[in-house]
DNA sequence: GGTAGCTGGTTGACAGTGTCTACAGGTTAG
DNA sequence: CTAACCTGTAGACACTGTCAACCAGCTACC
């Protein structure tokens, strides 16, 4: 009856990869260490994945839309006339993600570890910044910037909070500025980008 | 005649691995692999490095030299006291390095592969760090956001360069922003940020 | 109903890795 | 001269991703 997909191992694989990098980080992941934690032989994640690089790949597309829906969470509370406002919360919502998510965060613009030709992942990564682009177009309505290119222009607030993601994660941060108080480089960042003053929303995991 | 250091292999090892990254990137990098290249057994490099996340540390290190001198160089042909005009040159300056030297930018915040308690990689990473913070104090002395702390605004905006270059080592701009002209997004970053309309420098490697 | 084929799982192999240990040759110090 | 040390080699160990062979069920078809 047409291959009938799979029946509930290839999910469980990539949630228990998930778990993993959510106590463990990235440092030992791997194909047997996955299948060890999921109670299987070493050789059972290559019936559902050709290759570690697409296990991972599944990973990090659940990561953008785990992304997705955090910052989607991150705009419910605020006005939705207010686009300056609704970029910044956007940015929040971004940066706790990945605070909050530092092992697959981590592992999703990892190309040298995730296959980035694998369909899912383009397009799940796709609609994380298409959500940013649309942002944009409804702040440039309302005069930001409104001569200059949508997708340029959201290439680099995604560029500022990713870096700021990123460093913040890999400690580099703490070294140079000297404390690691991410939501104050936020609310710096949307300063400097948006010219509005912000503050961090409430936590509320 | 107390220890003499080393005698020429150490930083032959290095080179090597330098060279490799050069042309190879990170992917096959790797102890054996060096000490192939340099000639040498394959137990040989761990008797100048206890590990190899020191060697690669070690690379690093020589890459935020590098990068600090291109980023001074960048800096040569700015009049010293358009200190706005001067953060946007620093700003080229640095994702040219990191275009032209990909497989060294690649492993410099690599947390993982490099040992980060590495003194030398400490000491030459917050060398480039401060060279922006010295940036930033002069133009916060023009009357650039003169309030905000030196520090905090040297990270946000390293974050953004170091964003914007990170993405497009990882093709992750060309999948959303559809292109890959990054002086087009440094220019951009620049605009927003300080509100200069630069041009990118001419090239001459 | 029997049977062929596919799916999903196990097991064992292979090449490769980083690191450790034992060993050997050369230089230097006492 | 001898002992210690430095630097390099060679072999082992545990580990990795991937592949091939095998095997149990289930499905589909004649």
């Amino acid at each position: 009856m047409m291959a009938v997909a799979t029946p509930g191992t290839r999910d469980r694989l990539v949630t228990t990869a998930r778990d993993y990098l959510d106590e463990q980080g990235l440092d030992g992941i791997g194909l047997r260490e996955i299948a060890r934690r999921a109670g299987l032989s070493h050789g059972a994640p290559l019936r559902h994945f050709p290759t570690l690089g697409v296990l991972l790949a599944a990973v990090a597309s659940e990561g953008f839309r785990d992304l997705h829906v955090s910052v989607d969470h991150a705009l419910a509370s605020v006005d939705p006339s207010a686009a300056l406002e609704r970029l910044a919360a956007a940015a929040y919502g971004y940066v706790h993600f990945a605070a909050e998510n530092p092992g697959v965060f981590g592992l999703m613009f990892r190309a040298d570890l995730c296959d980035t030709t694998d369909p899912e992942y383009a397009i799940t990564g796709a609609a994380a910044f298409g959500q940013l682009v649309e942002l944009v177009v409804d702040a440039q309505a309302c005069g930001f910037h409104p001569t200059l290119v949508a997708t340029e222009l959201a290439g680099v607030l995604w560029a500022t909070i990713h870096g700021l993601a990123s460093l913040h994660l890999h400690d580099a941060l703490a070294i140079t500025t000297g404390q690691t108080d991410l939501d104050a480089l936020v609310r710096l960042a949307n300063l400097l980008a948006f010219g509005v003053s912000t503050s961090a929303p409430k936590e509320q995991p």
